[in-house]
DNA sequence: TCCGCTGCTCACCAGGAGGTGACCATGTCC
DNA sequence: GGACATGGTCACCTCCTGGTGAGCAGCGGA
């Protein structure tokens, strides 16, 4: 939590608003609402995304308190990212989000062009893997960056 | 409505994101919350905005529905912003986000560098004046653009 | 020995958002 | 005529984010 967290804005909302609001942050955000991923299934779900920029906003997401790193020693090694307790009390804003954004293009006559909301209700897939993993994180980091 | 909603994400969630974060958008909106206000007005209360800049920021939440643009001929003219029903649906998830930007900043023990949550439930100034803006927008364009 | 897999870094680049400063049209008042 | 206020445009520049492509380390397997 070093540099990142130094630029964020001094206001709440803004500093929320920067903090989620990467390329692709809330795509990775919905992923991990379902448990713990590694980084190349992660990457497989994603195809639009480069492995770079997958790195960088996990890197971020990192730093600011959103996901965890573990790395398994196994061969060849494994890395699991997953949502911490943090990460997780997002998923009512972007949920709202999420429906509010379906509003604002039905408001704007543009819903035709717009995908499925992938965020959804908890409840709706597999709420209690994620009420297991919001509690207790299951794995630690066994070094430390690779 | 024209090329700004065109570049608007596919995913709603992302949509609603970019509608809301640009630098200034959740101040303005702030500002508005309170009821209809007028360029210099808006400019005085953000002194570290540019001209440029805030009509550019008016530009994109007019054409993304979130407020409206009166003129009003008078001399000298007058120009007043007000948030639409579209931007009043947002306040909630501007509470939300300032909620959880607090939180988040409690998190990783950075609350002393935060400034006050700027947004804050109606209840607590001019409910009312809010619902009348809502339901009926006082004030009508009179020309066009000028 | 070479290849493959995994996760990652580095150099470089392009586009866009935001910022700076000058300038403008209208109309009032001194 | 000149200063001033309002709301605005335009040219220009900077910086950050995200994207591209190459390369690397560790280790196993053919």
């Amino acid at each position: 939590m070093s540099r990142a967290t130094k630029r964020l804005p001094m206001l709440p909302a803004e500093r929320a608003l920067k903090v989620i609001s990467g390329r692709w942050k809330a795509v990775i955000l919905y992923y991990l609402f379902d448990g713990p991923r590694r980084f190349s299934a992660l990457k497989a779900l994603m195809p639009g995304i480069t492995q770079k920029v997958l790195i960088e906003q996990l890197r971020e997401m990192e730093e600011h308190g959103l996901v965890s790193r573990a790395i398994f020693a196994e061969v060849p090694a494994r890395v699991e990212y997953s949502a911490t307790t943090l990460g997780l009390s997002l998923e009512p804003i972007l949920l709202a989000l999420c429906e509010w954004g379906q509003h604002h293009a039905d408001a704007l006559d543009e819903k035709h062009r717009l995908a499925d909301c992938i965020i959804r209700p908890r409840q709706t897939r597999g709420f209690h893997k994620l009420k297991r993993a919001a509690q207790a994180p299951p794995r630690k980091t066994i070094f430390g960056r690779m």
